[in-house]
DNA sequence: ACGAGTATTTGACTTTTGTCAGCGGCCTCG
DNA sequence: CGAGGCCGCTGACAAAAGTCAAATACTCGT
């Protein structure tokens, strides 16, 4: 007599009832257990990823305005959110559309790397559950408080429970006080392995920061206000995983660079698939930046930003 | 003002109901429609494959048995149907799980082969709706009337409608009264190209029919009894897409073949993922057969016939 | 332009599903 | 050994979803 464990009950109700369609009390007469167990059991089950509901996201690549972009960007594939009156919200469309693309792009057996933001963290937080196997979500870029529950790790770790993914977070800081401290905490065994082993990813979710004086940057504390203006008068356009880019999208060579830790931006290149997904109207010249610096291949913006960077690149 | 399309409107309640988890009412006030229309429109998204709803199948590859056969049949994957009195009946669940399995396996882009029978067309009658891009279904062998309506274009058809796919049949006769006639119809451009591009699938969905005096090939009227019993008596020990084959799943040398219009056998191993589904106990030896002759690379079967597989291939 | 025929939409009703307080078993610790 | 707490299951009720006949809006041919 095999011992029915309660996952196998779970799985067995799923099954009956998402795939054969029965319905829940007939579920329960086979199963020999209540309706509202199985009504508790198939929550479990959608939590738990053995079952999945997808909807394919055609309706936001089959606006023209991506079809331009794409060819004019020179990316892979744009997405666009719309923003007229029969819509929702994009604050709220936008993440919920990120992550139902990402999980149609990733694969078993993949390697992804996250980056670090209000964006991402709102991503993790609309992510279905699903059950991949051999998938390995690392962390790009070191950890840093926040006012808003936004660290990095929490990025990953919540992005890797939900996709029963094994995630591997990055146990330093984003920014160190001196630059001496930086390099030596980079050239220890466990930060530099870490570090080397991210062109491996074949996948990346990141977004683009702002060089405003009330960017995340600085209300994270990372760079003061000053500093912050100081950067943005030197050149400065955007920040990719914590660290600064000029308007060409190249690393900055200034001080909170090397102060930093996080993924070499050339390894972050080198990834095939690097998703960027845009909120917010105002990073329409750090998101320039990012563009002219290959930092993206698969594009989330809405209607209103993809207008503004067909208007940039379509000459 | 743009023009919304019914798919649109349709697409767009998916959208809101399955990723952003609003309620019927609350969809239907954000299209301005009637609820009773927005239960409507999810019901085709369904339908259409618009919306996926898919349950691992674990549950059926987690027995030790499947293990096992794996590394003794040196097959890649086994799916076990369990026979234990808390699961369906095998007949209701093997096409189900069937076609589940065949839709975690294959990919856009693929061509995929079916053959023909009634278990194929069980798979294909539960099968359910997808949206995958750029998949081509080939009907593997010809066509023939039959007592229950089980004709072979008809499952390539419903299976392509089902995926959105696009459909080929072979508008040919499987068998024919003389061996002339089916060496000129195979001669005929239109007929040599399908067959000859079947070597390009890279899927093939079949099961194996039997060879008693009441299998599917006779009842159809292919085959006489007597005419079948002769073919037992000479060594025939199943049947794949229409053709005879040997206990050791080589092509018989025989009448029956020499008529038949059907996929070249070698064609068909040559294919690289090959998903065998067999229901019946009695398909014992026929399925000893078609594994002897490489036809299956991924395997469903019910546990009691795991178990005779077992005993026969362990040692 | 008109009307027959077809498709879409809806309100009203029925069925199915979600929820939660409370019951009961079971384990732990005093 | 018994009390207390925790977990899982269930019955009963509330909420949500499915269905269908009837009404309305389209389409196409004449």
């Amino acid at each position: 007599m095999p011992i029915k464990s309660a996952d196998q009950v779970m799985h067995k109700a799923a099954w009956l009832y998402y795939m054969h369609g029965l319905r829940q009390d007939e579920v329960a007469r086979q199963l020999d257990i209540s309706r509202a167990s199985v009504a508790l059991y198939l929550r479990r089950a959608r939590e738990s990823g053995i079952v999945n509901i997808s909807t394919s996201t055609s309706l936001f690549t089959h606006e023209n305005l991506a079809r331009e972009l794409e060819d004019a960007l020179g990316v892979v594939s744009v997405w666009i959110v719309p923003e007229d009156r029969l819509a929702l919200d994009p604050a709220a469309e936008m993440p919920v559309l990120a992550a139902a693309v990402f999980l149609d792009l990733i694969n078993k057996g993949d390697r992804i790397g996250i980056a670090w933001g209000k964006t991402v963290y709102h991503i993790a937080d609309v992510m279905p559950f699903a059950d991949l196997n051999g998938i390995t979500v690392v962390q790009l870029c070191g950890n840093l408080g926040s006012p808003y529950s936004y660290r990095p790790d929490q990025c990953t770790t919540e992005i890797a429970r939900r996709l029963n993914a094994e995630g591997i977070n990055l146990y330093a800081p984003l920014v160190l006080s001196s630059e001496r401290l930086a390099a030596e905490l980079r050239a220890e065994p466990v930060i530099r392995e870490q570090l080397a082993s991210i062109p491996e990813c074949n996948f990346a979710l990141y977004s683009v920061g702002g060089i405003e004086e009330d960017s995340h940057l600085v209300k994270c504390g990372a760079l003061t206000p000053a500093e912050m203006a100081a950067l943005g008068r030197q050149g400065a356009a955007g920040v990719i995983a914590g660290q600064v880019i000029d308007a060409d999208g190249q690393l900055m060579d200034c001080a909170h660079n090397r102060r930093c830790i996080s993924a070499d931006l050339d390894s972050i290149r080198a990834i095939p698939k690097r998703m960027m997904v845009v909120q917010e109207d105002n990073k329409y010249q750090p998101l320039v930046a990012a563009i002219k610096g290959q930092f993206a291949s698969h594009l989330i913006v809405t209607s209103s930003m993809g207008k503004r960077l067909m208007e940039r690149f379509s000459k």
